[in-house]
DNA sequence: CATCCACAGGAACTTGGGGGCA
DNA sequence: TGCCCCCAAGTTCCTGTGGATG
């Protein structure tokens, strides 16, 4: 009997394998990162030698492989560390070997834009590294941090062997909690009987660490190893490389792979984005029934990630800042081309007491209205009028009818918006004055 | 040229919901 | 049960400010 999902679950006429097209797969060889991955290897093995270990700071744009490579690393020392148990047996005299059982390694990775706080870092490690507690022995809250710290250090030091802690987007860690975490990690090498801790930091801000402690700073800056863009040319070996493992053989030719790698490498370089086009491209294709990628599909692509992101990021808002949006979005509808953030707050006023929800402060709303314009919802520049003092001036960077699209979806504003749409203001704004 | 508007945006504090420990 | 902690979201209080206006 067949089903609506049969076509897309059956193997299809384009894609093979799909999770080799996901950015977050992980090739066995690195392309265009051999120097990098060098580097890293590089310092990191003088811990694994049983010298004292420095802590390394990658930089580099979003797609540029930094994550790829620590991931690669890891997936490495798992190697060595299964190669040094099945060797030890034996008595293996492989110096290499010998060296890595004198000290095996372990490594966590942390995404510090997920965990971004001082406890859940210090929390994370603790559970994922303590060999003879049971899972989660640190509840998620709870405990004071000092005590989290003070019992992962005991236990670290009690341990053998060298351990890395992967911090991928550190920044985000510091934004949100300060050097907190740094100073404790930091701190945790000095402290310890042995030097056998190196944090491993990964951003892609440059200029993230101006702000922190300089001790802290430049513990933490020992080593900078620094990952360019990828080249147009590089981009299309990556994908390449990807596509032989995941499509179909006949199914695509170069002129796709060319296209996606010179719209990615407009974008920055960033691989990711290259790998997403080639993933959407297949998928609209097969999709559409066609039986070879052309650049068509491509084009279309590009069109829909744009659409997708958006539609995510603002599917993803908290409800207050969604009826922010919303206020924006129904005052540029009624005509209004640039709006100031006194405006903004009293729709917003409207909109929410319509809805029943909490009203808060202007200040609120403020930071609300800048937060958009980071996200690139909506432009909000700081202007002065002069004696008519100084405010934000805002102006809509989406089109509405998208917001309308993605904000339907939500039940708070379902009714609102299946009622009367984005041009209910005049109306309410008449009857306040009735 | 000082004034003063309408906020910007930092910082400390509060609230409410998660939990641990004795 | 009471007192401790963590954390995110929001509030309160605050000082700062570009430039049209009187």
């Amino acid at each position: 009997m067949e089903t609506v999902f049969d076509r897309y679950l059956t193997s299809g006429a384009i894609i093979e394998n799909r999770g080799v097209l996901r950015s977050s797969y992980t090739p066995d060889r690195l392309l265009h990162r051999s120097k990098e991955t060098n580097q890293l290897a590089a310092v990191l093995s003088t811990a694994i030698r049983g010298e004292s270990p420095s802590n390394v700071l990658i930089y580099g744009q979003t797609g540029t492989g930094k994550t790829a490579v620590c991931k690669f690393i890891g997936k490495e020392i798992d190697k060595m560390n299964r190669r040094a148990a099945a060797k030890s047996a034996k008595g293996s005299k492989d110096p290499v070997t010998k060296a890595f059982q004198g000290n095996p390694v372990s490594y966590v990775y942390i995404n510090c834009k997920i965990v971004n706080t001082t406890y859940g870092v210090l929390a994370n490690i603790g559970n994922r590294f303590i060999k003879d507690w049971s899972e989660d022995v640190i509840p998620f809250t709870g405990w004071p941090t000092e005590k989290v710290y003070s019992s992962i250090k005991e236990k670290i030091d009690e341990q053998d062997g060298i351990i890395l802690i992967f911090l991928d987007e550190i920044d985000q860690l510091c934004y949100n909690s300060g050097d907190d975490a740094l100073y404790f990690l930091t701190g945790m090498s000095t402290t310890l009987k042995d030097d056998k801790v190196s944090i491993i930091g990964i951003s892609n801000d440059l200029r993230f660490n101006e702000f922190l402690d300089p001790k802290v700073k430049s513990r933490l800056g020992e080593e900078r190893i620094t990952f360019a863009p990828y080249k147009a040319n590089q981009l299309a070996d990556i994908l390449r490389q990807r596509a032989k493992l995941a499509l179909v053989g006949d199914a695509w030719d170069e002129g796709v792979i060319q296209l996606c790698a010179a719209l990615a490498a407009e974008e920055n370089g960033d691989a990711r984005k290259a790998l997403d086009l080639l993933r959407i491209s297949s998928e609209l294709a097969e999709r559409a029934g066609a039986t070879t990628l052309v650049e068509e599909h491509v084009r279309e692509a590009q069109v829909q990630i744009e659409k997708d992101v958006i539609s995510q990021v603002i599917g993803d808002l908290p409800t207050q800042q969604k009826i922010v949006l919303l206020a924006i979005t129904m005052e540029q509808v009624a005509g209004r081309e640039k709006l100031i953030t006194g405006e903004v707050y009293e729709t917003y006023n409207i909109i929410a007491r319509k809805l029943n929800m909490n009203v808060l402060t202007p200040r609120s709303i403020s930071g609300m209205i800048s937060e958009l314009d980071m996200l690139g919802i909506c432009m909000a520049k700081v202007i002065s009028k002069g004696r008519y003092g100084r405010t934000k001036e805002i102006e809509l960077a989406v089109h509405p009818n998208l917001v309308q699209k993605v904000l339907v979806q939500d039940p708070i504003f379902e009714e609102l918006l299946a009622k009367g749409g984005l041009g209910l203001l005049r109306g309410w704004r008449q009857s306040r004055l009735l």
